[in-house]
Parts: C-alpha cells; sequence; structure tokens
DNA sequence: CTATGTCAGCAGTAT
DNA sequence: ACTGCTGACATAGGT
C-alpha cells in the first residue's frame, strides 16, 4: 500500500551514494556551534548545497513567547502568541477575541452519580460479530462466566484469569483474559484531575490531560475489547470510543461544559480529533453525531437559537475549491442513513440546527467550523480538524438528489486566524507532485530510499542548504554482538500473535496483554516492550512487531527557528503510533570510555538517561522507561530521522526500549511513539531527560523549547 | 480497494 | 421519545 510510494516518488536520487558521510556538526544542539574544520565531501544534492556546518546561538527566550504543550501545538508561525499565555501560577489568562456571551450549562451536563452508575447496567450483546472465527458453536461458550455486569470490576477473591480452551482452526490456543479495573483508572484519572488542575475554562493544561487520559483509556479498553473478541460468549463492550467517552463525560472529566459562542478556550485552531467523543469532552461540539450544534440565546424580546458549530464531514456534499469557503448542507430530510425509517428522502424543515443557522445568519454570530477528512493512516476512519471561527454568509433552499428540498448555507472564514485547513490542503499537493515547486524544499527523500517512505528536507527560515551528511540507516548496527543476560525464546504463533493467547510467551512478558491495538497503536508506556524477533514462529506482519514495519507517516526534517533542524510530520498522527526508532551505531560502554574526555558526540542515545513519566495511564502503570542492560546509540556518522527530534520539556513524543526476542544475542531497540494526537506540520519532541552520571559525551545543554514546565537544561 | 449497507451507541434536545 | 455529517465491520461491486 504505502510501500510503493518511497522509491517512485524520489526521482533522481537512485544513484547517490549513501555511504558518503559528511563530517559536520549537529545542529540540534542549542549551544554555539562553529564551523568545524572538518570539510565536506563529494556529496552533492541537486542544488548543489553545502553541508551546514553552524547554529547561531539563541538568545534568551523572549518573553511572552508562547509555552509548549505536547500534542496540539501548530507550528509556531501559525499560532497567535496571546492564545497561548498563561500566567506561572496555572490560572487561565487566555486572551478572548471574542467574549463569551450567553454561556449556557448543558442541561445533561450530571454531576458524578455513584460508579456504579456508569453504564454497566446496560446489557450489550453483540453477538456474531465475528471476525471469520466461528461463533458459539464451541459447547463451552455459555459456561465461561463472563456476566458482563461484572468484567470490569476487580473482584478481590477473584482469580486472576479467566480462560478456556478452545478450538480455532485446528489450533489449540488458550485464550486468557486478565482482569482490568476500568473504573480504577477512571478514579485515577479523576483525581489527579480535580487535583492538579484548576479546570477554569480556558486552561490547555487540563484539557490536554483530559483530552490525552480519554485516548489513553480508549486504547486500554479496545486492548480488552480485542481479546474479548476471541472468547465466545464474553460481553462485548462495543465502541470503546463511546464507552470512554461515556465515563469521562459522566466523571465530569471534561472541559468547556458550558456551551458557548465563538472560540473555545484552550482549544487551538489547527487541533486534531479522532473521534467525535473528542469534540464533545473539550467542549467543541456537543452532539455526538450530529452536525450541527447550537443553543438558545435571549434576544432582546425573546429567545432564538444560534448555531455555535459545525462538522463537516463530506457526507453531504459541501466542498467548494476555495478552502475558507464552506458550503453546508442542512440536516434532515435523509432518512437514508438511517435504517429505523424508511428509506426516502423528503424535504427538511427549517427547525432545530437549520434554523439556528439562519437565525446565525442574521445575527452574525461566529460559528466554529469543525472538518472531517479521510485519515490517511486508517482508510476507515475520519480525522477532524479545527479550522476554527466562520461567519454565516447566506442561505439557500436547493433541489437535493431525490428533488427534495435542502438547505444550503455558505460560510467564510474569518482572517487573520492561524491556518488550519489550508495547509492539509497544501501538504496534500506537495505530497503527489514529483517536480513540486514547493518554497524551500531541498531534497524530497533525504533518506535516498533507505525507508520504505521519503523523508523531505525543507528550509523556508534562513540559507542553510541541509544539515551535515550522515549515512541514513534505518535500524541499529552492533560492532559485535552483545549477550543477553537472560537468553529467552521466542513465540511459537506461525499465524501471528493474538491478543489473549496465554501460549504466547511475548504476549506473557508483557503482563499478558498484546502491547499494541489491532491498528497499532501502542496502548501506554511500559519500562520495557517485549516485541517478537528474530527467534519468533510470528511473520513479519504480526501485531507484535509494530516498531521493525519501518515509517508509516510522512516526515520532514526541517529548518527550525532557533533550534537548527527539526522533524515534523506531513500527515496527522494518532496518540500512540509509532513514529520510528533511534537508528545509529551502537557503542560499548568500554569504547565510550576509552575516548575519555574528548568524545564528543551530540548525537548520543544514551538509554541509561530518565524522563518524566508520560502517557501513563494512571493506576496502571508508572513506570519510567529502563532498559534492561546498558545501550549507547551514536547517530553522529550513520541514523535516521530520530537523529533530527529536538527536546522538549513539554514533549509530544515518549521513547520506549523495545526487546526484540533474540536468543543469543541482544535486541534491544529505542522506538517513539506519539503522546498525543499531533496534526500536520507540528515539530515532533521528546525528553532528552536526565542521565545519572554526566559523562564526557553528555554535555549539558540549554533549554529553549519554551513549556511552562522547562527544567532549562537537559543532555 | 472504494462504495454502500448494517447496527448499536450516546448526548443532547424536544415533548 | 426522538434525532443525527458515528464508527466498525460486512458485503458487494469494480479494476
Amino acid at each position: 500500500m504505502e510501500q510503493s510510494l518511497g522509491q517512485e516518488s524520489v526521482p533522481g536520487f537512485g544513484s547517490l551514494d549513501k555511504s558518503k558521510v559528511l563530517d559536520v556538526r549537529p545542529l540540534r544542539r542549542l549551544v554555539p556551534l562553529f564551523p568545524s574544520a572538518s570539510n565536506n565531501t563529494s556529496f552533492s544534492t541537486p542544488q548543489g548545497a553545502a553541508p551546514f556546518v553552524c547554529v547561531s546561538p539563541a538568545g534568551p527566550f523572549p518573553p511572552g513567547v508562547a509555552p509548549f504543550f505536547p500534542f496540539f501545538i501548530s507550528p509556531e508561525s501559525q499560532r497567535p502568541l496571546e492564545q497561548n499565555l498563561q500566567t506561572p501560577s496555572g490560572n487561565a489568562s487566555f486572551v478572548f477575541n471574542n467574549p463569551i456571551s450567553n454561556a449556557v450549562p448543558i442541561n445533561s451536563f450530571r454531576t458524578p452519580p455513584s460508579a456504579e452508575a456508569n453504564g454497566d447496567t446496560r446489557t450489550a450483546r453483540r453477538l456474531a460479530r465475528s471476525r471469520g472465527q466461528p461463533q458459539s458453536q464451541s459447547g463451552n461458550a455459555e459456561e465461561d462466566g463472563f456476566d458482563g455486569e461484572n468484567t470490569r470490576k476487580v473482584g478481590s477473591s477473584r482469580s486472576k484469569f479467566r480462560s478456556q480452551k478452545r478450538t480455532r482452526g485446528g489450533q489449540d490456543i488458550n485464550v486468557a483474559l486478565p482482569d482490568v479495573d476500568i473504573d480504577a483508572i477512571i478514579d485515577n484519572v479523576l483525581t489527579t484531575y480535580t487535583n492538579t488542575f484548576q479546570q477554569t475554562d480556558g486552561d490547555r493544561e487540563s484539557l490536554v490531560y483530559a483530552f490525552t487520559s480519554y485516548d489513553l483509556v480508549r486504547r486500554r479498553i479496545t486492548q480488552i475489547e480485542e481479546m474479548k473478541e476471541r472468547i465466545p460468549g464474553a460481553p462485548r463492550t462495543g465502541r470503546p470510543d463511546l464507552r470512554a467517552g461515556t465515563l469521562f463525560m459522566n466523571k465530569g472529566i471534561r472541559t468547556n461544559a458550558k456551551k458557548r459562542i465563538g472560540a473555545v478556550p484552550g482549544v487551538e485552531v489547527g487541533d486534531i480529533f479522532f473521534f467525535r467523543m473528542e469534540l464533545c469532552l473539550v467542549g467543541l461540539h456537543a452532539p455526538t453525531m450530529g452536525g450541527i450544534d447550537y443553543m438558545g440565546v435571549k434576544n432582546s424580546t425573546e429567545e432564538e437559537p444560534l448555531a455555535l458549530s459545525i462538522v463537516s464531514s463530506g457526507g453531504y456534499e459541501d466542498s467548494v475549491e476555495d478552502s475558507n469557503v464552506l458550503i453546508y448542507s442542512g440536516q434532515g430530510g435523509n432518512a437514508s442513513n438511517d435504517f429505523r425509517r424508511d428509506k426516502e428522502m423528503k424535504d427538511q424543515k427549517l427547525e432545530r440546527g437549520n434554523l439556528a443557522l439562519e437565525k446565525s445568519l442574521h445575527r452574525g454570530n461566529d460559528v466554529r467550523v469543525i472538518r472531517g477528512l479521510k485519515d490517511v493512516s486508517n482508510p476507515t476512519g475520519k480525522v477532524y480538524v479545527y479550522d476554527g471561527l466562520y461567519k454565516i454568509h447566506e442561505s439557500w433552499v436547493d433541489k437535493g438528489k431525490s428533488g427534495c428540498n435542502v438547505f444550503k448555507y455558505k460560510l467564510v472564514r474569518l482572517p487573520g486566524q492561524p491556518e488550519a485547513f489550508t495547509i492539509w490542503k497544501s501538504i496534500e499537493q506537495w505530497k503527489e507532485e514529483t517536480t513540486t515547486t514547493r518554497v524551500g524544499l531541498i531534497l524530497p527523500d533525504l533518506t535516498s530510499g533507505a525507508e520504505n517512505l521519503p523523508v523531505s528536507l525543507v528550509n523556508d527560515v534562513d540559507g542553510e542548504k541541509g544539515p551535515a551528511h550522515f549515512t541514513y540507516i534505518s535500524s541499529l548496527q552492533y560492532s559485535k554482538p552483545v549477550n543477553l543476560t537472560e537468553p529467552s525464546d521466542g513465540c511459537l504463533c506461525i499465524g501471528g500473535c493474538l491478543p489473549g493467547n496465554s501460549n504466547c510467551s511475548c504476549i506473557k512478558k508483557n503482563g499478558d496483554f498484546l502491547p499494541y491495538t489491532a491498528n497499532g497503536l501502542l496502548v501506554n508506556q511500559k519500562s520495557l516492550l517485549h516485541e517478537c524477533g528474530p527467534s519468533c514462529q510470528c511473520p513479519p506482519n504480526c501485531r507484535n512487531r509494530v516498531s521493525q514495519s519501518g515509517l508509516k507517516v510522512r516526515l520532514e526534517v526541517f529548518r527550525t527557528k532557533d533550534k537548527g533542524w527539526g522533524l515534523r510530520s506531513l500527515d496527522p498522527i494518532r496518540a500512540g503510533s509509532l513514529l520510528c526508532e533511534y537508528a545509529g551505531q551502537v557503542l560499548t560502554i568500554s569504547g565510550v570510555e576509552e575516548m575519555g574526555g574528548d568524545y564528543e558526540d551530540d548525537y548520543i542515545f544514551d538509554a541509561t538517561r530518565t524522563c518524566q513519566p508520560l502517557g501513563v495511564l494512571p493506576g496502571d502503570s508508572t513506570e519510567t522507561s529502563k532498559a534492561p542492560f546498558p545501550l549507547i546509540i551514536s547517530a553522529n556518522t550513520a541514523g535516521n530521522v530520530a537523529r533530527f527530534m529536538n527536546h522538549s520539556c513539554s514533549p509530544n513524543v515518549l521513547w520506549q526500549p523495545v526487546l526484540r526476542e533474540n536468543k543469543n544475542e541482544s535486541d534491544l531497540h529505542i522506538a517513539f511513539y506519539t503522546v498525543g494526537h499531533i496534526p500536520p506540520m507540528t515539530e515532533l519532541t521528546y525528553d532528552y531527560g536526565m542521565v545519572p552520571q554526566e559523562k564526557a559525551y553528555h554535555r549539558k545543554k540549554v533549554c529553549l523549547c519554551g513549556s511552562i514546565k522547562c527544567r532549562s537544561f537537559f543532555y
């Protein structure tokens, strides 16, 4: 699918000699670096680019500059600074361009009832939703004891596992389902939320926390659901997005529960979402399915409904060439997408959302627009982009396909807002055109085909023609094998490892969980992740080999304003996605120490470094990453895109030690996963962390990440 | 592999 | 009680 893209879209670089290494100083550092004497080599870019040798010292961090929050930030240039301002005390000090008028509580914002009321009254029986596996013809299907009501509660006296044998395609598998207490996790999230955050509207930090925890819980529920899928008769919770949503809404782990006209505090133009429930959670758009959100607003005389936000998902043929204009169809009339009613089309009526849009046209209030697009990484799914405020310019009635009346509304984007949807359009073109005229493009693929996707190199900031040249390798290079302390054997899952299979030794090592969801998202950060490796029987596409599959999103090395080169993505990325691993040459400890104090390498990844745990499910696992043995990687002369990732004290990417099963040698890798959803063109950063012992190759550097949590230096 | 169909879901609004 | 620009999967149709 994606594999073919790489070579074909990179014309003219096949002749490049990847073995040529330019020796120039790295750029990601914030300390002044001056041209080294080492000369460039015969490597030449089409533009005759000179290797980059120097990064100007960055001045003191300018006051008032946007603090860096994880996973929401669009490129700085596209953000109005004042939107990110916060007082050090954590009090929200957002600047509202649109004063909130007539904020009204949502009447269904329930106060948290007792934990028992949280949805378990339902008897979700979604039985024959199998993916080809035989359903309950096995005799013991009914006696498994899953009673639906208590599955998620931790039974104090219950055994840790409920398991049963069943045959599947002649192969005996043992399905185990560890008890997981989602309610306890939620309670922990709630405690952190209420204790740590002010929850005043406009506090982006609490919004980010609620939002990130939501997806963590959603992934966790998904993981458990995928195990249950393989146990006949086990009750199915159904959609994890809704399930997690209900829990969060009922507990009040959400922001902006009051409806309002105009901008929503804490939500920034360009923020992306992957579920409609996420829009509800942050107060951007309340209806879980409906396309138009509105509320009654008091006029001088009476109350009238006004439109607040719309979600445009292309379901009603709304598209228009100008991406600042949106033609939106009213709601109603199309009974065809609802099986409960007849399939006839009807005339739309001027009621509900349609009436609100009409009133908003006359009142002239701002309307938030969320654009739904097909998600590249997950073709069945959608990604929602908050495209900022629009105004309704006109409305009319059209005849739909079946001759019925359809209301149409023309919305025009307010000027002066950060770019959001338009940048997506540009990216679409950049990716398709091979002879692109993109400003600042230096190389269409700096990997020269070494990855399955091209990685572009751009600089639209200054005159630098590119980073120091290095050999592009996509994984680790060992000078000699390292012996494992505990030699281990791989698993025997010939068809691939499946969730809940307690016979799989790799799954066992991960605490009986397959650490990834079916679409390859990391469920949670672990101190050490066990993937299948060379000694396993499973195929390369095994679900427990996510970090081995190469790049999945279109990455780009770009020139930052003050931090040298950086890494970003052209594609939107879901929370928990694999980004890449840290490739380079594995150094032996003794080898490094022999080099003594003179050894300087800014491309060192030392797996003994420690970071604040990130993206960890509260109450589930609070471990920080810990490698089972020392691993020092140098990407100085050979490495991959990871070497361009800058440090941040509020990162949007986490690193994770991954052990791939191998009998005789160590096969420890460092893989990077996204903490939250990341919009296109957002710089990707991780926490370089602290090192236990400062050595020659750990030089202290001044941090300019700009986060309110900034520790001011890193290694 | 793209389009259309099926179906349970849920928050919110309307009655 | 009713509504809806869901979301995941299944099936059908196309190249």
